[in-house]
RNA sequence: GCCCGAAUAGCUCAGCUGGUUAGAGCACUAGACUGUUAAUCUGGGGGUCCUUGGUUCGAGUCCAAGUUCGGGCGCCA
């Protein structure tokens, strides 16, 4: 590296390290973030800069202009006052609409007016980028529908609610590494693509290189897959789960995080295509020890979202869903209620209640029961356990029963199920004896199959849909708000 | 994939039983006023009423098909 750019680096370092101090005596201006400026973030009277971009502005016949600015650090905007002196106030201050980028250098004073603590007292405002075209750029300071914003994805984080919702997306995303790193699990990045051609999860999305226009094929006229990219078949993952076991059985509590693919045709405002999913597995655990898991991993992440995106969440709970804050206050304070689904059946049967389907022991919850079970029933979360083994899947740990699983959905009020998990059969032959009665071939499983014959040991997980914990947490009644760029059956625009 | 609903200005919407030149708020623009807070007040500009076809003397309005968006259900996280 040649000295110019070590110095380079340095002086980068250098001057980072001061920002975050706050304090400015060896440099002429610090820069600061909007949030750093509104908690007075620079001593009184001190020159800054903060960058952004213009939310509102109101001129004043008084020989000043009002504008609001932005960066994302924080909800809340900064109030710039720009005073009629300015060499461009006339040119370019004057010009400023919503969306336009500016750098402002000047004094952080006390403000003057009422709704903020303190302001910036403009010396210079310079104009990065004016917008286009004012009366057609798409974010206005007034209430625009989720559905109109979702055509502009590019430009709908500027929004108080999408600006709102990415923070809290990103501290929960933080706060669920922060929480299982504390309880000391690893995270495992399991594989994107995946060559399992029956992980049982749902459609998959195919992973090729291959020519389709002219596909390669074998002596009975079949697709020649030995000539694509892995010599296979391959796909985009569904789960990391049975990657993740194996790291289990050797790290004992391990949890993926990434991206997820679901190849079906679901068109409901909670299912995407591409979605974050969160995948926990402890070993020496049974179904119990994942239930407690599960409740200490929800009430976490709920727990730093209200400690950490306070601003935001008064948002929430002003402008999108009334009980937003207290109800995950409820979630915290209260212990999840256990019961068996077979209880949970006869609950659902004596409840009096009429559904749409029909309530009989072997048939799988409807989203109307679960609801029934923690609104009305329980009112509180709840976990249901023991499934009957026929409505669940292969992987599941076969009860002493006979005809249940140990199996458990979480259930929440206001949602529904927000996280499914199961304790794993460890036992080789009831584990190929499920396989078989699936109809899947072992030889797919060899290596799944060698976990339960090398010091196999009983080990239990769950799986967390993260866009669904994000649409609940922010009240929002679409999962493709809960994401940058959703993408569903017949869109994946941007 | 199945069922239901909607589409009018840049955005959010009104528009009756089919009848003259399609309206409002916000945004934009001009002016007034003001240490203002999604400021306020007064004017102005801005429309392929989703598309195509049909019914009718006459269609934003009724009918059909299509397109797009939304909701419910299924599959699921």
């Amino acid at each position: 590296m040649s000295r110019f750019f070590r110095m380079l680096r340095y002086y980068r370092a250098f001057t980072c390290s001061k920002h975050d101090s706050g304090r400015t005596e060896f440099q002429a201006m610090a820069t600061l973030s909007v949030k750093q400026a509104l908690a007075g973030g620079a001593p009184e009277g001190s020159s800054v800069e903060v960058r952004g971009w213009v939310r509102t502005r109101r001129d004043s016949k008084a020989g000043l202009s009002f504008v609001n600015l932005t960066d994302g650090s924080c909800f809340a905007p900064l109030q710039v006052v720009a005073p009629a002196s300015l060499p461009n106030y006339a040119s370019d201050v004057q010009k400023l609409s919503a969306g336009c980028g500016i750098v402002v250098r000047g004094k952080l004073v006390p403000s003057q007016g009422k709704g903020q603590a303190f302001e910036l007292q403009a010396d210079a405002i310079e104009v990065t980028g004016f917008v286009e075209d004012p009366e057609t750029y798409p974010i206005q300071p007034k209430q625009h529908t989720p559905e109109f914003l979702r055509e502009v994805a590019h430009l709908r984080p500027r929004t108080n609610l999408f600006g709102a919702i990415s923070r809290v997306r990103h501290t929960m995303m933080t706060a669920l590494h922060r929480h299982l790193t504390a309880e000391g699990f690893y995270w495992v990045n399991t594989p994107i693509i995946t060559t399992s051609d029956a992980e049982g999860a749902g459609d998959m999305f195919r992973v090729s290189t291959l020519d389709f226009a002219n596909l390669p094929r074998d002596d009975k006229g079949a697709i020649d897959f030995k000539r694509d990219f892995f010599a296979r078949e391959a796909f985009l993952t569904v789960s990391g789960q049975l990657n993740v076991e194996a790291y289990c059985l050797a790290l004992s509590k391990v949890y993926t995080f990434g991206p997820t693919f679901r190849a079906e045709n679901s068109n409901t405002p909670r299912h995407l295509a591409e979605f974050w999913m969160c995948e926990p597995e402890i070993a020496f655990a049974d179904l119990a020890d994942n239930a407690d898991c599960a409740e200490a991993f929800l009430k976490a992440i709920f727990k730093a979202v209200l400690d950490e995106r306070t601003d935001d969440m008064a948002f929430f709970a002003e402008r999108v869903q009334k009980d937003a804050v207290t109800r995950l206050d409820k979630f915290i304070a209260a212990p999840f209620e256990r019961i068996d689904y077979t209880d949970a059946i006869a609950a659902l049967q004596k409840s009096g209640q009429k559904f749409e389907y029909p309530v009989e022991w072997g048939v799988d919850l409807q989203t109307e029961h679960e609801r029934w079970l923690a609104e009305t029933y329980v009112g509180r979360p709840v976990v249901v356990m023991n499934y009957p083994e026929k409505i669940k899947a292969f992987y599941m740990r076969l009860n002493d029963d006979g005809k249940t699983v140990a199996a458990m959905d979480v259930l929440a009020p206001g949602i529904g199920e927000i996280i499914g998990g199961s304790q794993r059969e460890e036992r080789l032959d009831y584990l190929d004896r499920r396989m078989a009665q699936f109809g899947i071939d072992p030889a797919h499983y060899q290596w799944y199959r060698d976990l339960r014959r090398y010091g196999t040991v009983p080990h239990a997980g769950f799986g967390l849909g993260f866009e669904r914990l994000l649409v609940y947490v922010c009240g929002l009644t679409n999962i493709r708000d809960a994401i940058p760029y959703p993408r569903t059956p017949g869109h994946a625009e941007f």
